[in-house]
DNA sequence: CTGTTAGCGCATTCAC
DNA sequence: GTGAATGCGCTAACAG
């Protein structure tokens, strides 16, 4: 790559010192005259500043690194939209890194990023067990040496972020589905290790033991649109007998799987709700073109993701802040009555 | 930031640069004694390369630009996918920048691109008219200093890259539903200077009219479901006798697009396929949750954004490759004839 | 095979 | 207000 700040002051017949302090704010004004001559031959030549010389020499590189489980999941690719738009025009470029939900990925793009001196990660795929020591140990060392963390979801002890309450929004959403008439419950849950995941079918088991109910069952796939197909259909085959009987309602612990189940259910010749209901989490934009339309719980996910740039930019005084979803009951949870 | 190689060297009592050559690769290789000596420092130290130094002293940054119009677009979240799937484990990053269909945003991106010193730039979402002429100029100048450039969609002269052959993927698509038994079309097209939109409704008519047919009617929105929900909305609000009369199929210019028609259709109380039929382009993921299925031209988004990623590790020699798409008729488009 | 040295491009003290 | 010099952390000749 050619054409350096040196080929411009020579240009302009300047400092290499003089053409720094115009092309860049400083402290210093030069001369209008100096300035406009500077300007013009960086102009002429083309010059683009070197952001890695620049990083260099000042401290900071103006990158924050973004990390997602899958940039092609609507959940994710939402919050990275709110991200960018949070950063707005600060210059801020985002680097991104998607882990397919391996841990060692999600390491490894942490590594990356620490290695590319950007001055703040945003985590919002993390398993947020507490296990991923090796994880933890990484970010500690990032902060200490002045990087931010924002996290996205889980807490993290030592990081500011967006928490998501989602025990007590599932607690909310179970409450709503239960007021609607709802009574038999499957949950069908992600990972066993992912901890959104167990917080969001825990919270939904917590609230419907508080009001004397039990699940029918709680099944275990994949946290993605497929694992939830293929758990859902397991489920369907082998239950086929109490499915009948009455009207279940599946709580899912997210919107993607809920969109998997759905298909199962559909494909076993099984209408929702009538037979069957389903209900999500997260909202995502994706449920507006679904019919019947998906019950959930509504995460204002751009919202969150731009609260997280906003928080990079204001050099986020590792503030945490809590959000907490709201339930939003629509056609896939109707209720209807079974006649003995 | 702290910890740099010099550290390292000191602790393992060795030069910078043995302490270099063995924590990154290089020709010469050192003792296995020594390395191990480095290793063990560099482990006990917590170091971390510093990127930005590395790229100035060598030649790349290991960076790829993507340029998107929007990342919550599920067309380019997915060829973002495929991108970072494409890139592998090359240690390469992606900087992501979305321009939300302004050229101006778009221009920036590229300067930001170009300070970053990034190897490569994606452009994946590019107006591609040859008006662009600012846009043109600092592609050249970055391929003049180096810098690789790979367009999907539209070919860019001096350019390589993946180019969608929108013109005749919608000509193909047109004689697919001539052959299903329809007769009565309407284009829903985007943004007139989007040569993306442009393409694919032109290829449609000519299709339509090499046929001896010829299009009721050719509306305009914002390439957005947005837009076509709009558009959409007007045209059925002012066409309602033809509409009525006959089975109309709407061909929109995006699966987007086609969500929002449909979308539009359905608040008009009318149902599809068999008052209007509904067909899209592109086949991005969320038409799989889609019902009634949408009829589309089948574009292999996450492999063609793999693609763009092995060009520039392949350092792509400007190569270029051309993608049909293929016409996927599902339920959206079952022909229904009308009784008098 | 290892160590020394000179930049990579720029920001920034420090003199003038 | 402007210019010369130093260093950011690292790689790549170049010697030894």
């Amino acid at each position: 790559m050619a054409i350096r700040l040196t080929d411009v002051a020579n240009e302009a017949g300047v400092s290499l010192a003089t053409a720094s302090r115009v092309l860049n704010g400083s402290a210093r004004k030069p001369a209008p005259e100096i300035s406009d001559k500077v300007r013009a031959a960086a102009e002429k030549l083309g010059y683009f500043p070197n952001a890695q010389a620049q990083a260099l020499a000042r401290a900071s590189t103006k990158l924050v690194g973004l990390v997602v489980r899958d940039i092609a999941d609507p959940y994710f690719s939402t919050i990275a939209r709110g991200v960018q738009r949070g950063l707005g025009d600060s210059g801020t470029q985002v680097l991104l890194a998607s882990t397919d939900s391996d841990p060692t990925r999600e390491i490894e793009a942490v590594r990356a990023f620490m290695s590319q001196r950007t001055d703040a990660i945003i985590l919002s795929g993390s398993r947020g067990m507490s296990e991923d020591e090796q994880l933890l140990r990484l970010i500690e060392s990032y902060q200490e040496n002045g990087g931010q963390v924002v996290v996205i979801g889980q807490p993290l002890a030592t990081t500011g972020g967006i928490q998501i309450d989602n025990a007590k929004t599932s607690e909310n959403l179970a409450g709503e589905l239960i007021r609607a008439g709802h009574r038999s419950f499957v949950v069908l849950s992600g990972d066993r290790n992912l901890l959104t995941s167990a917080d969001r079918a825990n919270g939904f088991l917590t609230k419907l033991k508080r009001t004397g109910l039990s699940a029918v069952d709680v099944i275990h796939g994949a946290f993605s649109r497929e694992g939830a197909y293929m758990a859902m259909s397991d489920f369907l085959a082998s239950h086929a007998a109490e499915i009948s009987n009455q009207q279940l309602c599946v709580f899912c612990v997210s919107d993607v799987m809920a969109l998997g189940a759905l298909r199962a259910i559909r494909e076993r010749g099984l209408r929702v709700p009538e037979d069957i209901a389903v209900v999500g989490f997260d909202d995502i934009p994706t449920l507006e073109d679904v019919i019947p339309s998906i019950s959930t719980a509504h995460l204002p996910l751009e919202e969150i993701g731009r609260w997280a740039g906003e928080m990079v930019l204001s050099h986020g005084d590792a503030r945490k802040m809590v959000v907490t979803g709201t339930p939003v009951l629509r056609e896939s949870t109707e209720f209807f009555t079974r006649l003995p």
